[in-house]
DNA sequence: ATTCTTTTGACAGTTGCTCTCAATTCATGG
DNA sequence: CCATGAATTGAGAGCAACTGTCAAAAGAAT
C-alpha cells in the first residue's frame, strides 16, 4: 500500500550474513534495476526509457529485467509496505473504531516515508511525478492499492465478525482505499507541495462525516 | 460509468437521416468492430483475440481498429453512459442529499442496462466476466470509473459551493466511486447472480452509516 | 572435486500500438 | 455532372513490451 511510499530498503548492505550469496545478489540486483530504472527516467523520461536501456544500465540482461519486475511499471511502483501497514493496522486494539485506527497507521506511514529511511525523498517525489502524469503508472499504482484494500478487509471483517468477502465489507474498504488514494493524487498533481499526512486526515474526516461539514481543523 | 452498463446502441439503424453517410458509416464500422470483437472473445477468450482477427472479422484494416479504439481494453470497455449519468444527476432537485440522488441515478441507470435496451444481455455478461477475469480489462474499467468520478465531483461541487478540485469533493467522490466499483465487482465475481441493483444499493447505505449497522433491509 | 539446483543470458517470436503516405471515398460549389 | 477539397481508409514499416526455450554459468550440497 501507500502509493507514496515504497521500496523499502531494509538490508544495510552487510547486514545480514545469514542470507546465501544467492539471496543478497538477488537483492542486489533488484536494487540496481531500480535505481538504474529511476535514473534514466529522471534523465529522459518514462516512455524513452526502454527495458533494454535499463538492463544495459543495471549490468543484466533484459530477460532478468522481467525476471525480476513483470511489468515496466511495477519497476517504479512496487511497494513493499503493505506487511509493515498489515502489522500496524493489527497492532491497534481490536475494539477501536476503523477509522480511527487507520488515523493512526496512515500518519506513522506517511511519517516513516516522509523521513526518508526506506528510500530517498527523490525517489518518493519521482513517483508521485510519474503517478500524476504516466498513465500506465497511475493505473498499476491504483491495482496495487486494491491489495491494500484486500487486507483491511480481512482485519475489517475480524473486527465485525463477518466474512472479509462480505459484500459490505468489500465495499466499506474499497471506498476508504478509493478515498486515500484520491488524496495522493491531490498531493502528487498540486506538486506535492501539501501536507500529505494532513490530506489523508482530512480523506479519513470526510468518510466519517460526510461532505456536508466544513474541514474540521481539530486533531 | 457504469461498470456493468455501455456501449449506448442509440442509433435505430436507418433512424437519423439527419447524418451524413460519412457519420453513419463511422458508427456502422464502430459497432462492427465492437460486435467482431465480442464474439471472437466468446469463441477463444481475450488473451488469444488478436486485433488482427478483430479487424479481419469486422472487415476493416487493423490500422483502423486502432484509430476507433485506442486500446483493445476499450473496445470492450467503452462505456457512452457517461452523458446519461450526467444527465439523470443534475435532473434531481439540487437540495437532495448527494447520495439520496446517487440511489435514484444508480437504480435508473440498472434498471436500464438490465432492460436490454441500450445492450443486449450477452454483451453484458460477457463485460462483467472479463471485468473480473482479465486484469488489464479491470484496470482499463477502473480508469474509466475515475472519469465518471470527476462528473461527481463537478456536480458535487456544485451542491456544496465548492470548487471542483476541492480536497473533501473529490476524496469524497472518489470514495463513493470506488465503493460503486467494488459492489460491481463483486457481482461480477460471483457469476452475475445476484441482483446488481440491491447490491449498489448497500454500497450507498454503507457508506452512510459506515460498517457497524448491520445490513437495513428497509427501503 | 562432484553432482545438483538455481540463476542467468542469448535469442527468436508474438502482439499491441504508432506513424507515414498514398489511395479511396464522401461533401460541396459551380 | 464534374472538379476541387477534405475526411477516411489501407498498406506497410517500425518500435518496444513481453513470453518462451534452452544451454551455459554460478552457488550449494555431498
Amino acid at each position: 500500500m501507500m502509493t507514496m511510499a515504497a521500496t523499502a530498503h531494509r538490508s544495510t548492505p552487510a547486514a545480514e550474513p545469514r542470507l546465501g550469496l544467492r539471496e543478497r545478489k538477488k537483492i542486489k540486483t533488484r536494487m540496481a534495476i531500480r535505481k538504474a530504472t529511476y535514473r534514466l527516467i529522471r534523465e529522459q523520461g518514462y516512455d524513452a526509457t526502454t527495458i533494454e536501456q535499463i538492463a544495459e544500465a543495471a549490468e543484466v540482461s533484459p530477460s532478468t529485467v522481467f525476471r525480476y519486475f513483470p511489468t515496466k511499471e511495477d519497476i517504479v511502483v512496487t511497494d513493499e509496505y503493505d506487511p509493515l501497514f498489515e502489522e500496524l493496522l493489527r497492532g491497534r486494539p481490536a475494539d477501536e473504531p476503523l477509522l480511527e485506527s487507520l488515523r493512526y497507521v496512515l500518519r506513522t506511514a506517511v511519517e516513516q516515508s516522509m523521513s526518508g529511511e526506506y528510500e530517498t525523498p527523490e525517489e518518493m517525489r519521482l513517483r508521485g511525478r510519474l503517478m500524476a502524469e504516466v498513465p500506465a503508472v497511475r493505473s498499476r499504482m491504483t491495482e496495487s492499492m486494491s491489495v491494500t484494500g484486500q487486507i483491511l478487509c480481512r482485519v475489517a471483517a475480524e473486527r465485525t465478525g463477518r466474512e472479509p468477502d462480505d459484500l459490505e465489507v468489500r465495499v466499506y474498504c474499497m471506498g476508504v482505499v478509493g478515498a486515500i488514494l484520491e488524496a495522493s493524487r491531490y498531493w502528487a498533481e498540486h506538486d506535492q507541495q501539501g501536507d500529505l499526512g494532513e490530506y489523508t486526515r482530512r480523506a479519513l474526516d470526510v468518510l466519517e462525516h460526510g461532505l456536508e461539514r466544513r474541514n474540521s481543523e481539530a486533531p
